[in-house]
DNA sequence: TCTAAATATGAGCAATCCTCACATTTGCAA
DNA sequence: TTGCAAATGTGAGGATTGCTCATATTTAGA
C-alpha cells in the first residue's frame, strides 16, 4: 500500500539485457519473483528476497527493473501474451453462434481452472485495481480480447451497429474477469455456481438478436 | 504496495473513544483522511499527513486506528452503510417486474453518479481487490445488497430455485461495481455507453424466465 | 592485448509505518 | 473539593524496506 511512493509511469526495464549471461540472470529474477509471489503474495515479497532466491545481488535487479511494480508487470505480460494467443485461436474459426456457444464456453473453463490453479496470476490480477501501470496492461489486454470476441460478432451479425459489438464485447469480457476474482474467493460450489451463472449470462447476450 | 506488512486480520479501533473529546478528535482524524484521499489517493496519503491536518500527534491516530489500513476501512464501512439503506429502501417498494426494472435501473444511475463523483469512494473501492479486510466488507456489502434483491426476485418468482435466484442475484450486483469500475476508467462517453449496456443485460436476466 | 561498454555488488540513504515511555486531562467516588 | 485511576495525548525514535551509487569485475570487439 505504500512504500513505493507514486503510481503513475508505465515501468520498463532500466537497461535490456543484451548479453546471454545477463538474460539468463533476469530470467531467473522473474522466477524467483514468480516463486515467492505464489508463496506469499506479492505485497509480502521483498526485494531483497527475490534477489537472494535468484542468486543476485539487489543491485542487479534494479539494472534491469526500475522498481518493485516493474517485475509484476513484466511477469504479467507474459500472462497476457500467452492468454491472446490462446484466446485468439479458439475464436478465430467460429463460424456461427453454435460454434460461438461451443469456443466461449470452453474459454471461461479454461480460465476459471487456470484462476484457481495459478497463484501468481490470481495475485497479479487481484492487484490490478491498485496499480495503474498494471491495470492499463490488464484494459489493453481486455480490449485486445474482447477485438477478438467482436471480430465474432461482426462475422455473425454483420447489419448489427459495430460500436454496440464492441461494447458488448468489451463489457461481457469485463465481467468475465470480475465473475473469476469473485469466484474464487468465496467456497468452490458457490463459485462454480457464479461461473456457470456468468456464463449463462454472457452467452444469452452473445447469442442475442 | 508495501510498508504495511501484510493484509490479515480485519482492522478494528484499537481503543473505543469513550469520551466526547476523543470522539470529535477522531471525526477529525476521519475527516482528514477523506480530504487527503480525494486530494492524492489513498496510497499517497502519510499518516503523519493525516494526524497534521486532523490537528493530532500521530499517536493519538494510532490509540484509535491500528494501521493505516483501519483509516480507510472506518471511511468504507461508513460508505456501505449509507448506500445499504439507499438501496433497501429503493427495492422494498417493488411490487411486480416492471417496478423492478424501474427502480434496478434508477440504483445502477445513482451509483454511476456517485462514482463520478466521490474520489473517496472510487479510490476506496479501487483497493478493494487488494486489501483483505477491504475485499470482506465489499464482499458482506455485496451480499447483504444482493439479498434485497434476491428478496424481490423470490417474491416476483416464487417458483424458482431460491439458490439459483441468489447466485444470480449476487453475480449481477458484483459485475455492477465491475462495470462501474470499468466505465471510470475510459472516457467519459464510452463508460456511459458500458454502463447502458450492463443495464440492459442485467435486465434482461433479472426480468427473464 | 587493450579498452570501453555492459554488468555486478552491497553498504547505506531515505521514506514511512508504527511503538512506547511518559505527560496531561477527564470522570467520579470519597 | 480532592484524589486517583482510567482515558487520552505526545513525538522522538525503532524497524522495515524500496532503492541509489561509487566502485569492482566481466565481456565484446577492435
Amino acid at each position: 500500500m505504500e512504500g513505493i511512493p507514486a503510481n503513475e509511469q508505465i515501468a520498463s526495464p532500466r537497461r535490456a539485457p543484451s548479453q546471454q549471461r545477463s538474460r539468463e540472470r533476469v530470467e531467473r529474477m522473474l522466477a524467483a519473483a514468480s516463486a515467492l509471489i505464489a508463496e506469499q503474495g506479492s505485497d509480502a515479497v521483498r526485494m531483497g528476497e527475490v534477489a537472494e532466491r535468484a542468486g543476485v545481488s539487489i543491485g542487479s535487479l534494479y539494472q534491469f527493473f526500475p522498481d518493485k511494480r516493474a517485475i509484476i508487470w513484466a511477469l504479467a505480460e507474459r500472462y497476457t501474451t500467452e492468454g491472446q494467443a490462446c484466446i485468439s485461436a479458439a475464436l478465430a474459426g467460429v463460424r456461427d453462434a453454435e460454434g460461438l456457444g461451443q469456443a466461449f464456453s470452453e474459454l471461461v473453463d479454461i480460465y476459471y481452472r487456470l484462476f484457481l490453479a495459478e497463484p501468481v496470476m490470481r495475485d497479479i490480477w487481484s492487484g490490478t485495481q491498485a496499480d495503474k501501470a498494471l491495470r492499463q496492461l490488464e484494459l489493453a489486454d481486455s480490449r485486445t480480447n474482447a477485438g477478438f470476441l467482436t471480430a465474432v460478432l461482426k462475422r455473425l451479425r454483420p447489419a448489427a451497429d459495430p460500436v454496440a459489438l464492441e461494447t458488448t464485447a468489451f463489457l461481457i469480457w469485463q465481467m468475465g474477469e470480475a465473475a473469476m476474482r469473485l469466484a474464487i474467493s468465496v467456497e468452490r460450489q458457490e463459485g462454480d455456481r457464479l461461473v456457470a451463472a456468468y456464463k449463462r449470462m454472457a452467452l444469452r447476450e452473445l447469442l442475442a438478436e
